[in-house]
DNA sequence: TGCATACGTGCACGTATGTGCACTAATTGT
DNA sequence: ACAATTAGTGCACATACGTGCACGTATGCA
């Protein structure tokens, strides 16, 4: 699904500073195939279903059971976007006897979560509009 | 702009951090309302055109001519586009002569962009964690 | 062997979404 | 008044996406 750019052998980051922001390392122009990443990625933690499993995840591995109890989704579309994110790379399995275990890929992935649900509680805590 | 010192001074956030995690907030279940708001931005966030004028617009306010001329898109397609992330409540926007000027309805959305792209640039460089 | 548990997959269907095209609106210069 | 610049909108079309259904696979237990 998410489009992993071929063998980029770039030795330091694609990114550059932007300016007009003063004490915050900004970068510039991210270049298509960043974009293309990053949307790859954000189109995947874009469902709320998907958004909850993940979640879970963030706090450490778990079977599909555990995983469709706590997200209260039908089985079998579970089990969809379980197989989407798979795909895309952002989680992992490993079997345990009958169970599936999954993982997330890449603990940086955390960051983004967090800082997904946090910035969506603000909006429903903080400033419903705008305060 | 509201960006006050953060702390958590609203009524309460409904966010209990995870777990597995030291000193950091414990989060238990985000809530379905709280989920569809984080898919509702992510959504906006989630294609390569919109990342890419959310991020121009992280480092200041931008005229529409602007941000086409950085997208490369067509016209008409920024202007659609820029429509969404209004009606979405993500850029706000003000006349200046002929010109609509847009920029970031709330500043959190810098860290939320900031983390994606920094995200995807790990995917592609080879994850090489950063503070 | 027979059966239940635990997961995954292919398919069909309705909806959401991105893009190009044609057209309109507001503002500025001559 | 007329034309150019800057920006927005409605429409049509193709694709992407989420979901339910039926069926298949693998593991564990009696």
């Amino acid at each position: 699904m998410i489009s992993r750019p071929s063998s980029a052998l770039s030795p330091s980051s694609a990114l550059s500073p932007p300016l007009a922001e003063p004490s915050l390392t900004h970068m510039v122009t991210p270049g298509p195939e960043l974009l293309d990443t990053a949307a790859g990625t954000l189109r995947m933690l874009a469902e709320p279903t998907r958004l909850h499993l993940l979640w879970q995840l963030s706090s450490g591995p778990k079977t599909v059971t555990e995983l469709t109890d706590a997200s209260g989704a039908p089985r079998t579309v579970v089990s969809q976007h379980l197989a989407k994110l798979r795909l895309s790379g952002l989680v992992d399995t490993r079997k345990d006897g009958r169970h599936v275990i999954y993982n997330l890929h890449d603990g940086h992935l955390v960051r983004l979560i967090r800082e997904t649900i946090n910035h969506a509680d603000h909006l429903m805590t903080g400033e419903p509009i705008h305060g």
